[in-house]
DNA sequence: GCAACGAATCGGTGTTGACG
DNA sequence: CGTCAACACCGATTCGTTGC
């Protein structure tokens, strides 16, 4: 979770558990998370499926940006519903019709299908919304798509405080995992009242916890 | 003595394979 | 399952040289 929901490097995960008696190495972090991780993400939309799939009135916000691993480019995308919470992410190696189309299926077979999806202007996204037949309901707009570049915002933190990804794999892990738990623990948190964020908070720390168990 | 600028070095990252 | 030592890589910093 350490690792995960905050922008801490594996030598500092392994330094904060030190403080707290609990000596292990950073490669062990690291070995957690990659085990661990994946497991803990596909519990947590399992869970978020089922609460919301009674509410299909869903607005998707669609966005991409660039990261260097190696000197190469990759583009990785991200799904982020009306609340701002983040759906799905997923990395394509090029920016094309291909791998825009590729991404909005996943997610629908996922979450169902959406009513609204909001994308920034890139020509590569008209296309495919042409072939999923989703013509009428794309939307792009200036700053429609704000939702979907926030939360670009803290990847790039990440990425800056691990100085790059290493490998694509471990990034598309890493957005995989990091989508599913922040989005777990982060539910609107400016938008209520310091009392509901509190309760909010607690309930997905018990839920967590219960993950943990099992 | 000073400024400019490229080369070398340092500090910190995730990753890897040998090993227990 | 976990540690250890080593690795390649990168940005920032320091060093060394050159020109004036």
């Amino acid at each position: 979770m350490l690792y995960v929901r905050f922008p801490l490097s594996l030598r500092n995960i392994e330094d904060l558990l030190h403080e707290r008696g609990v000596d292990v190495s950073h490669e062990t972090i690291r070995f957690w998370w990659q085990k661990f991780g994946p497991m803990f993400a596909s519990e947590i939309r399992k869970k978020r499926a089922n609460r919301l799939r009674s509410w299909p009135q869903w607005r998707w916000h669609l966005g991409e940006m660039f990261l260097k691993i190696n000197g190469e480019r990759h583009s990785p995308w991200r799904a982020v519903d009306h609340q701002g919470e983040v759906l799905e992410s997923c990395v394509a190696k090029t920016r094309d019709k291909k791998a825009a189309l590729k991404f909005p299926r996943k997610s629908m077979k996922r979450h169902g299908r959406s009513h609204v999806l909001v994308t920034d202007r890139l020509r590569s996204c008209g296309a495919p919304m042409k072939d999923i037949g989703n013509t009428r309901r794309q939307e792009t707009g200036r700053w429609l798509n704000n939702r979907a570049e926030n939360s670009h915002l803290l990847f790039r933190r990440r990425e800056r405080a691990m100085q790059r990804f290493r490998r694509m794999r471990s990034l598309q892990m890493f957005a995989a995992v990091h989508a599913a738990v922040f989005s777990h623990f982060n539910s609107e948190r400016s938008l209520t009242s310091r009392q509901n964020f509190k309760l909010n908070r607690a309930a997905a720390l018990a839920e967590w916890r219960q993950l943990c168990v099992a």
